[in-house]
DNA sequence: TGTACATCAGTGAACGCGCGTTCACTGATGTAC
DNA sequence: TGTACATCAGTGAACGCGCGTTCACTGATGTAC
């Protein structure tokens, strides 16, 4: 059956939209294509007509992954009182929130560590988003240059990664609930007004 | 083809050993049961002989894993000066060789993340070692009290753990080792004489 | 000390299952006349 | 405007593969006599 020219546009753009939320929610390998195509409502073999292959869907939903987490610092930034840019990215990032709803979140804390294992073409979309995210999260930054400044957006972003993936961890929901509480206080007062 | 007394136990520590190599180098999903028996030179079957199933080998690996981990950072200290010892532990663990090499290195860059999709006795280990390596980093830290100290471990750990997992991912190496290097300045400055 | 037998670690075929990908097909729509 | 045809997004059976687990078996050794 053949549809109408914006048709097929609309069908990617609902199935990288799902891809970006499962890959968020299980990670790449646990996604399976059958699966996904399950969840937009078609059958597995028309993948095919909207990507080349699962590498191909990674790659191109890497970049909207990190497209989005950019996005949630912004709006986080546009609700807070100014010279608080920090303290709105920590809060919006290690939030209980964030925690138990990873669909719309940051990529890092469910997939950076199977990026590692994955072919040179997810590697480097990966490393070409995080490098864009750490510039503009820079603007926001502390700094006396431009470098001091990414410098810092890398340290915050690893910092919060990992916190956020110990907290999805653990069974114990109050230490989970600490860890967050108390790694917003030491990244906002290592972070919000920092010294030379 | 029976053999004598101690052949068992033997077999099972060169299964458990190489499950924990393995589990760091690809994590548990990636691990299957079939390739790791290869790897000891025996066939699947004679995994059960061992464990009930994959669920206890790997709750079962992840104290030793554990272990180790908090046997690495004790080794680095012991070979550091007096009063340098978050020096060490940050300088050991955010080592290129750690990056390079997670067989025989922390746990939770390769694993954390999907330790969150396993089921509730994995959790448990987990959560279980994770505290018992943040009370036995605590000693180690600085701090007015034992809370203090363990805060202090936690929040060290999740940092590092998130910058060895993004400096893993990254396909631009000078990135990474510079992530690596300006991460350690950071841990170092802000934990080894932590202010109250 | 020598013999018979029970034990059980390890073997390898088989199970059902889900994976990524291919491919012959269908049929509603856009286009050409 | 009406008709014939080409297009191609989406279908669903089939592919080879690896997964975790089961199970009837084998055969060297420990134990009982």
């Amino acid at each position: 059956m053949r549809y109408s020219a914006k048709h097929k546009a609309i069908t990617h753009s609902r199935l990288l939209k799902k891809a970006t939320e499962q890959f968020r929610e299980r990670g790449v390998q646990a996604t399976g294509i059958a699966k996904l195509m399950g969840r937009v409502g078609m059958t597995h073999g028309g993948f095919y007509a909207h990507f080349k292959n699962k590498e191909d869907l990674v790659t191109t939903a890497m970049a909207t992954m990190f497209d989005e987490s950019v996005a949630n610092m912004k709006k986080a930034i546009d609700g807070a009182r100014d010279g608080k840019n920090v303290t709105a990215i920590v809060n919006g990032y290690l939030s209980e929130r964030h925690r138990d709803d990873p669909s719309g979140g940051c990529l890092l804390p469910v997939m950076a560590a199977e990026i590692a294992r994955q072919p040179k073409s997810v590697r480097e979309a990966y490393t070409r988003g995080f490098k864009d995210q750490v510039n503009k999260m820079a603007k926001y930054m502390p700094g006396k240059n431009e470098d001091e400044r990414c410098e810092r957006a890398r340290l915050l972003l690893a910092g919060m990664a990992g916190t956020m993936t110990l907290a999805r961890a653990m069974s114990d929901r109050e230490l989970s609930n600490n860890t967050l509480a108390q790694a917003r206080e030491f990244y906002i007062s290592a972070f919000e007004r920092a010294k030379a």
